[in-house]
DNA sequence: TATTCGTGGTG
DNA sequence: TCACCAAGAAT
């Protein structure tokens, strides 16, 4: 791994959340937007949120449906309701302070085995495997030779086998985390991999093997344009805009096929996103 | 285990 | 225009 980490010294990203020292909540915040949102657009939102909210006590004691305008744009919103709520825990269980044992983090809404990981390791620099897509694909290609990992779940054997590559030392099995993470992102890239520039191609099975594609991708989405989803993005849009509420025949002028839009609807309010008040108005949620 | 869940950039 | 994708989680 000495290519590796030599090269992650010349290339790695400045990001604010790998500033020193870290702070677990600030890291804790960045991995649960990085959840399927590039770094470009979580960078100013994940500035702006720890602005108006530095730890996780001052966010519990806000509403939720604060969290779910300061989130935006940043997509699956139901991320920003799950964050408020691992605030509130955080502050009533935990005395404001982000838990650092894997099992309590894995049951706060939210968190799963990436992210409690990733907290672990780069917060609290523990030693701990972080797999992530780009861990598994840098390791599926560099060591057996395969486009993409075989499935969408982690499996044991690839949990033990980045172990066993990972260095002993906490602060370095960190570094070396993220130096996997960030080779990922840049060069061994889902489509069009730089493998010119990629400092473990001498040794990388699926390089060396002519780049075979012997994998489907593994994260194939359904389409977005007319779907459900699309709905509840147009919904969350105007709610966000009005926090004071709109009327239904509002939330009509979003969709044209009123069942769609019926359905939608009712997924949020059952999400809990969407708030209908004893006047027959929706709203963003209160505590 | 396979689906569902936003948004916006890119080729 | 459109498929693909971007530090996953929950069910």
């Amino acid at each position: 791994m000495k290519e590796l980490n030599r090269w992650f010294v010349t290339n790695r990203r400045d990001l604010p959340w790998r500033h020193s020292p870290r702070d677990p909540w600030a890291v804790l915040v960045s991995e649960v937007m990085l959840q399927q949102t590039p770094v470009v657009r979580v960078q100013p939102a994940w500035e702006a949120w720890l602005a108006r909210w530095p730890d996780a006590t001052s966010l519990a004691n806000d509403q939720p449906g604060e969290a779910v305008i300061m989130w935006d744009r940043l997509g699956y919103p139901r991320r920003a309701l799950r964050l408020h709520s691992a605030a509130v825990r955080i502050r009533d269980e935990f005395g404001g302070r982000v838990p650092d044992d894997y099992d309590t983090l894995l049951s706060l809404p939210g968190i799963g085995d990436y992210t409690a990981s990733a907290i672990l390791a780069f917060a609290y620099r523990r030693t701990i495997p972080v797999l992530d897509t780009n861990v598994r694909r840098v390791l599926a290609r560099s060591r057996h030779g395969l486009a993409y990992p075989r499935g969408s779940a982690v499996t044991r054997t690839e949990r033990q086998e980045l172990a066993e590559i990972l260095p002993t030392s906490g602060e370095q099995a960190a570094t070396t985390s993220e130096a996997f993470m960030e080779l990922g992102a840049l060069i061994c890239t889902s489509q069009n991999p730089v493998c010119t520039q990629c400092p473990l191609a001498t040794n990388c099975h699926w390089y060396n093997s002519g780049q075979p594609a012997n994998q489907q991708p593994p994260n194939r989405q359904a389409r977005f344009a007319g779907s459900d989803r699309e709905v509840r993005g147009r919904i969350m849009q105007l709610i966000r805009s009005t926090p004071a509420g709109v009327t239904q025949a509002e939330l009509d002028l979003t969709w044209p096929d009123p069942a769609q839009l019926s359905r939608a609807q009712a997924s949020l309010v059952a999400d809990g996103l969407l708030v209908e008040t004893a006047d027959k108005r929706y709203t963003l949620p209160t505590s």
